[in-house]
DNA sequence: TTGCGCTTTTGGATCGATCCAATTACCGTG
DNA sequence: CACGGTAATTGGATCGATCCAAAAGCGCAA
């Protein structure tokens, strides 16, 4: 009614937005003093550089990353990919590479690749686009060698996480990567069982060829050979509770039924256990079993799963560190980041400990 | 050692990067021209169009979203704050988003607010300076009605998921929301508690104030003085295993005992569940147990849990709908998306289907 | 041939920051 | 007082796209 018309700028992303300039012009500085004071060059006097920050919030300034981005070329933006989000192991990982990022002033775009390459393929190439400064990768099942190479081909710093492609031969070992150490892992749980008396065990699941069954499949052989037991009683299913549930027959048909399952994770165990159950036999007193990852639910199920707590969290943290490192110094070394599992008896594997009251909660 | 020097254009992100006037060049038009085509504008001829397609591939073209955003002042990409990652439910309500963006072609970023406003505001605050079209916010608790008029007063979209904060009273009710019917679900089991015969049922879990909370409150009193039953038996705790394995004693040494208890999620009943077993109780004998979310340990727990499912995936995927129709048209009217939830009884509330052949597996 | 309308293409200005070389201010010293 | 040196500040060019008004090309009717 009064005012003619708000003042739109077209271009402007909000009608009102204050720039660089207008907090200079209000300061009674240039641009590029403003510009310093905003990446806390220590060249400016102090008196203007509180000058210039009255002026940026009384004009209610917001910096523009994209444009800064656009000629300075680093966006504090990283790419993350998970294969599959909806696992509450990744989710955690998730949350510790945010812990990290938010204390660093980066943020992070996301991306559930569900196992998918072509959705991987594809976010990648969006990540390109945005310019982020960098990417964690837990690579899908099937992901090509190659495509570490592409990265590289296209200067982006990559850290993968949990899992990690087989490297290209002619590419030089060694890339960066935060994980866990899955083979000592089972060897540990391997060992436990010899301790406890088993002497024919089986593995049990897994389907998809990546390098976190891999090592699992390793720590499994070295143990059962070191031991100078027959590593040979291997099950490959689906991470489902379902197939795990499935398998039980397929275990206690053998001609010489093992005494101890060793899965390949939590939710096959869980499963397999529930197998058991409906044949009216009891992990722990017909079976041992054993899990992977001590997901929140091991602690619950009855009986009680023994199995290695790897801390995805703490994983998440390292990993977005490493790649910190590597956006600061793109030519430095590759590390490697590999924390130990930590093996958590419970009832499942028959071990005489087992009061009601000692469980833990999580 | 042949080659002189890699051409080092300082400012471009990497190197070699090709820009859109090369690719010009390369087809023979204008700058212009090429952005059209990049566009997928109807203006050019079919004919050049698939020339510069042409020059584009043969270039190894990536589009620079950072300078398009800066003139365009859109950038294809929101902000997704969640209240609690590491919780699986925010993990699937995630997973749905990234599904509906995908297709779309935006990007997320995320952050894990971890119920904390501080790092909330901080987050939305890099939002703003990344200038993302709008944020799907699951408020902190504790969040201040007054954030969304800062919202709208920044021009920023926002969808709110699963929660919503109160609304401030002068700003015209309705803001855009997508979540689940915590009233009616509550109310279902409210329901089926009484038609099994339970008169004196407790309410029980939740701290932080929130409409999340508030929904399954107003449930409960709903239902049970619609069944002229005592709504006053209301035992709040915090959201996890172990205070819900604590509050089984307050719960038991009330004067008149309730036979069943109505838990705020399902953590808070598979809790309670330990707890009255490490007292040599069972739930679904000696006292009914329900929870709220389906999470996949509900179908696991001995006895299995009773609870309401709620597809955290499809909210999820209506919420980033919602977000990018919001964004497509910001004046438009607010839209409210509430999901039912499914009574899924299982064995914790003493019904009489109970054979473990026809558990449900996840 | 000229003029009109339609489709297709174009150059210059622009978005909001950073980079860099140059300039100014100021102080102590020979 | 000129000079060198350091500290602080500045203006112009620049990043790589989009926007917009204008122009070019072209067919057709008067």
């Amino acid at each position: 009614m009064a005012k003619p018309r708000d003042r739109e700028k077209p271009g402007s992303r909000n009608p009102g937005s204050v720039t660089l300039t207008e907090v200079a012009g209000h300061a009674g500085v240039s641009r590029s003093t403003v510009s310093l004071v905003l990446r806390g060059s220590p060249l400016v006097a102090a008196e203007t550089r509180e000058r210039v920050q009255a002026a940026m919030a009384a004009l209610g300034y917001i910096y523009n990353r994209g444009a800064a981005n656009l000629r300075a070329a680093r966006t504090q933006t990283v790419g993350l990919l998970v294969c599959e989000l909806n696992n509450p192991f990744y989710a955690e990982l998730t949350a510790g590479v945010d812990d990290v990022l938010d204390t660093e002033g980066f943020v992070a775009f996301i991306a559930n690749t569900a196992e998918q390459t072509d959705r991987q393929d594809r976010f990648l190439q969006r990540m390109r686009e945005h310019n982020v400064d960098g990417v964690i990768l837990c690579p899908a099942a099937g992901t090509d060698g190659e495509l570490l190479d592409r990265l590289d081909g296209w200067r982006l710093p990559c850290v993968q996480a949990l899992r990690f492609v087989s490297d290209s031969l002619e590419s030089g070992r060694g890339r960066d990567y935060a994980g866990v150490d899955y083979q000592a892992g089972i060897e540990t749980v391997i060992d436990h069982l010899v301790a406890l008396g088993h002497r024919r065990i089986a593995f049990v699941g897994g389907t998809l060829d990546h390098s976190a069954y891999a090592g699992r499949h390793a720590g499994f052989t070295a143990a059962m050979r070191r031991h100078g037991l027959a590593d040979d009683l291997v099950l490959r299913c689906p991470l489902t509770r379902r197939s795990g549930a499935g398998i039980a027959d397929d275990l206690l048909n053998r001609p010489q039924t093992p005494t101890a399952a060793l899965c390949y994770n939590d939710v096959v165990a869980l499963g397999l256990m529930l197998g058991l159950e409906a044949r009216g036999l009891r992990a722990g007193r017909d079976l041992a079993v054993t899990g992977f990852d001590d997901v929140p639910e091991a602690a619950l199920s009855r009986p009680a799963l023994t199995t290695v707590a790897t801390s995805a969290r703490q994983i998440g943290q390292e990993a977005a560190r490493l790649l910190l490192r590597r956006i600061a110094d793109p030519q430095g070394p590759p590390e490697r980041i590999i924390l130990p599992g930590r093996l958590v008896v419970r009832q499942s594997c028959g071990s005489p400990s087992s009061s009601l009251h000692h469980r833990d909660l999580s």
